[in-house]
DNA sequence: AAGGAATTCAAGTGATCTCTTGAATAGTCG
DNA sequence: CGACTATTCAAGAGATCACTTGAATTCCTT
């Protein structure tokens, strides 16, 4: 075999996991994977694809090795294979951030505009965990709050937060999170807490971010 | 705009660095960037490609945002437009390599049996840097050296070796580096150097990664 | 062992990607 | 200012990709 067949096919192979991760539905999958395991309808319906076509990308992140299943009851669950697979994705999103402008504009066509909404860094919710009158608010679905969530968090999902306003306490600052920077639940929620006079600013990114790092975590129901 | 569309237009605008590396072309590319810019045309040679391919996927790497140009001269100089890009790139082959059986396969078809070749990580080459009878030597060309190199390694491109290896004192031992984990260089001066009864072990990978760990590194010619 | 749900497979269509060829442009240097 | 060279553009061929539809598997459950 040439070298030049040889160094070609290298190349192609060392590329496969941007391959695997050059699709926006993929990268969607592999965000919604980060929040723990699922089934094939359940990532189906969450990135509004049909199965068939889901099912379809599911396999190539598995023949990348960026994805695992299992099998549980009669349904298979797919999750991340490792925590390399979250580094990727974050650095990969960081890295289009920094050096593609484009990524700007269609944050703000998705999420609204973000200039009003504060945010912090992972070191400063870090610092403020566990003071008294902070409240850190996990607003993802309550199912991913039990696969794990920063220590000591509450957990309030985004369609039941109007409601449950009234119960958290008068005067704390409300730190609110969800699965991502570029995930709606915590944007929405700090709005919603705004509005009602709260002082709430977002974390700003995700779960997984925050895991990743090694910061405190929990896992379990409320 | 519906929320679909638009979620869809975010995710696939933060997947455009994936995109941009989802070749495994633009791969080499970035892989010989990060020894230094370099024309369109020496790209072009050193991919095995004609101009016109390989500035069309210099093209893409430019809108992507992984790459910036600089006119020097009459020839346009394209250069890696930051440090995240080595980290991303050498995060992908990580992944790749970690995940994705396949590679190692591949990575043995163009770089011959690494069974026999011994490597030492950086951490360790750091601590043997500057000790006696440690020679570090950099066998990519010396122009790239030129660029960047360990410091107080010295110069010995690989096609000059052969004639140079009694210059290097009889009982060293000799650590070879080049431009990364999958570059053949280091391989070859090693198997050269042992063939003739030296002492010789490889970097695990290159200078882009060496530097990048902020490691001590030196400029300009030997 | 049969019924049924979840998942995967297969085939087809339109879009996108890679590389080629040949020509156009732009910018430097004499 | 004009010639020359490096780079880019444009159009086209063949391969690959994303999604659809409809059917086939698989394997749990009863």
């Amino acid at each position: 075999m040439s070298d030049r067949v040889a160094k070609t096919a290298l190349f192609d192979g060392l590329v496969t996991a941007a391959k695997a991760l050059a699709s926006g539905r993929r990268a969607e999958i592999v965000d919604v994977l980060a929040q723990g395991e699922r089934s094939v309808e359940e990532i189906a319906d969450e990135i509004e694809q049909s199965v068939a076509n889901t099912s379809q990308h599911l396999q190539q992140l598995l023949r990348a090795g960026l994805v695992r299943t299992r099998r549980a009851g009669n349904r298979v669950q797919y999750q991340l294979a490792g925590p390399r697979v979250v580094e990727l994705w974050a650095l990969l999103r960081d890295v289009a951030a920094e050096h593609h402008g484009e990524v700007e504009r269609l944050a703000a066509a998705y999420l609204g505009d973000r200039s009003q909404l504060e945010t912090i860094t992972r070191a400063e919710l870090r610092r403020r965990l566990g003071r008294k009158n902070v409240v850190v608010l996990d607003v993802r679905p309550s199912r991913e709050y039990d696969a794990g969530h920063v220590m000591g968090a509450l957990s309030v999902p985004v369609d039941k937060l109007a409601r449950r306003v009234r119960d958290l306490p008068d005067d704390a600052e409300i730190v609110a999170y969800c699965r991502g920077p570029y995930c709606v639940y915590a944007d929405d929620a700090v709005r919603t807490l705004r509005r009602r006079g709260r002082k709430a600013v977002r974390l700003e990114d995700g779960y997984p971010e925050w895991a990743r790092a090694g910061l405190p975590v929990e896992a379990g129901a409320s």
